[in-house]
DNA sequence: TTAGGGTTAG
């Protein structure tokens, strides 16, 4: 923010959030450099500084090992950077395939798929040679991590056609990649090619197909598969039938999900807690609450138990129906079968009934929590808080504010500002501010658009725009997106381009998310309201920077 | 390869 430039922004939004947002701006610039350092982790520079200390003495296994461990630690930078040494020192350490393998996996596993599949094209420029274990790897990129099965199946007939088989686990890869992309047809075309090869079938491999198959509501589809695991003497698992249990669930079929479980001995396999669950889940969508509650009795009969986080998915699962679970409090009755509950059981419960608007369960569930050996945490609070405005009970969500103990977050801010000035109460946010301006809360950007929804929703366009002008170094792109998308939907697109010119005058780029956003803002208006075409064609011109 | 858990902004 450059000195000078805060005035406006105080005169754009009242005084105490302009101190506020000065103050956080301070805490935010103090975090700024180290949140944004591109190569921000200690331990691996460390290590990473090791290798670069002494290049003489290294190694080709040496360096070989460090980017096994980048490559465990998915540290993508350290990878490259050792990468570029290797190329730098002696011919005896150029970067070989292994090399190559181990820095795309630590790319891969840090996020950042795209780079690895790059740095393979790398390989190919520098003369490398890749082996199969570096296209597998790629092939694992484009089929997991990348969702582009098409690509992926280029790879392995690129390998085949090289000499390197791919592997069962190759073609197993794929196949759920297929299979989450919804092309079956491919893979069971694979599945085909893997039975001509007399590759070993594994549930692994069935389980997508068969997935695949439920979830298109195909149970004729699903028991073909599962005959045809047992004639190719692949016995289906509790994975298999947990799987088939679920198509049959969605389709309300209870009496052949009954069928499975009785015949699951004489099928060889054991209902697990994971079979329940996806059973009594299924019930409840279909409103047979006493069914659910018979069905996880006999699962803890049987010794089976959920665990805190599958109880949680559970819960959360059959979130919908908990209306109907109301006339027994859920939660005594989950503590009466024995199941263990944590924090996130009773937000989760919590949240549920807070979207209900049913602010008073929220409440009594939250002195429950206070009663036990469980502690809250600031989502217990927010929920807590963000319900409690919902339902009008602004100095009831203040007096929990300040509740001793409870340090607020910035979530607990955006929820506070959201909420207060839905209500017109904004005038009221000083206890808030106060906060903030002790650096005790710092914004982030979804405080920030916020704001700019807030400000505009409440006919103070003019200070919103201001207000956006003077975020950071100026016009960051979400708030500019949530303006522009109001300006657009108030019927002022020539003030959005405007921005636009000022934003473009700064040298900054105008970022996809805003024109999604012009484009959301004038479908949201419909054809009626959106007479003037004229003005959208303008926007569409910037769009592809012809205007 | 299966239920894949909880808070905020149009």
């Amino acid at each position: 923010m450059p000195a000078g430039a805060w005035p406006a922004a105080a005169a754009a939004t009242s005084a105490p959030l302009y101190a506020a947002v000065r103050a956080a701006m301070r805490t935010l610039r103090g975090l700024l450099p180290r949140a944004h350092r591109p190569h921000s982790t200690t331990t691996t520079t460390t290590a990473s500084d090791a290798a670069a200390s002494s290049p003489s003495s290294r190694t080709l296994h040496d360096y070989n090992c460090l980017l096994a461990a980048f490559a465990r630690d998915g540290d993508g930078d350290a990878a490259l950077r050792v990468l570029r040494r290797m190329r730098l020192s002696s011919p005896a350490c150029a970067p070989t395939a292994v090399s190559y393998t181990s820095a795309m996996s630590a790319l891969a596993k840090g996020g950042r798929p795209a780079d690895a599949a790059s740095l393979f094209d790398d390989m190919l420029a520098n003369g490398v040679a890749p082996d199969r274990a570096a296209f597998s790897l790629l092939l694992h990129v484009y089929s997991s991590h990348l969702h582009l099965p098409a690509a992926a199946h280029s790879v392995l007939l690129w390998m085949s056609r090289l000499g390197l088989p791919p592997t069962p686990i190759d073609y197993t890869d794929l196949i759920f990649s297929f299979c989450r992309a919804g092309r079956l047809a491919d893979a069971l075309q694979l599945l085909d090619e893997m039975r001509t090869l007399n590759y070993p079938l594994t549930p692994h491999t069935y389980a997508p197909i068969l997935k695949a198959f439920c979830d298109n509501a195909d149970i004729q589809g699903a028991d073909a598969i599962i005959n045809s695991m047992r004639c190719s003497g692949c016995l289906p698992d509790v994975v298999i039938y947990n799987i088939y249990i679920q198509g049959l669930c969605k389709m309300g079929d209870f009496d052949a999900v009954e069928l499975v479980i009785d015949q699951s001995g004489r099928n060889g396999w054991v209902p697990d807690a994971v079979t329940y669950s996806t059973y009594v889940a299924g019930l409840c969508r279909f409103g047979c609450i006493e069914e659910a509650f018979r069905q996880l009795e006999i699962m803890v009969a049987k010794g089976l138990q959920l665990t805190v986080v599958g109880l949680n998915i559970l819960l959360d699962h059959v979130a919908q129906d908990l209306d109907m679970w109301a006339g027994k409090e859920v939660l005594e009755r989950c503590q009466e079968l024995g199941f263990v509950v944590d924090v996130v059981t009773y937000n989760t419960v919590m949240d549920h009934f807070s979207k209900k608007g049913k602010w008073l369960r929220v409440l009594k569930l939250f002195t429950d929590l206070l009663k036990k050996p469980i502690t809250p945490n600031v989502q217990t609070y927010n929920i807590l808080i963000s319900c409690l405005c919902r339902a009008g009970k602004f100095q009831f969500a203040k007096f929990v504010f300040s509740s001793k103990g409870f340090v607020a977050d910035t979530v607990t801010c955006n929820i506070l500002i959201h909420e207060f000035y839905e209500a017109g109460k904004e005038d009221e946010l000083v206890f808030l501010f106060a906060d903030m301006n002790a650096g005790k809360i710092a914004p982030d950007t979804i405080t920030y658009n916020t704001l700019v929804d807030c400000l505009f929703r409440s006919g103070r366009r003019s200070e919103a725009a201001n207000f956006v002008r003077h975020i950071d170094d100026g016009y960051p792109t979400e708030p500019v997106a949530h303006l522009t998308y109001w300006l657009v939907r108030s019927g002022n697109t020539r003030e959005a381009l405007k921005l636009f010119d000022d934003i473009q005058i700064k040298g900054l780029v105008l970022d996809n998310r805003i024109f999604a956003n012009v484009i959301k803002a004038f479908c949201r208006k419909g054809p009626t309201e959106c007479s003037d075409m004229s003005q959208l064609c303008s926007v569409l011109d910037r769009m592809l920077a012809i205007g």
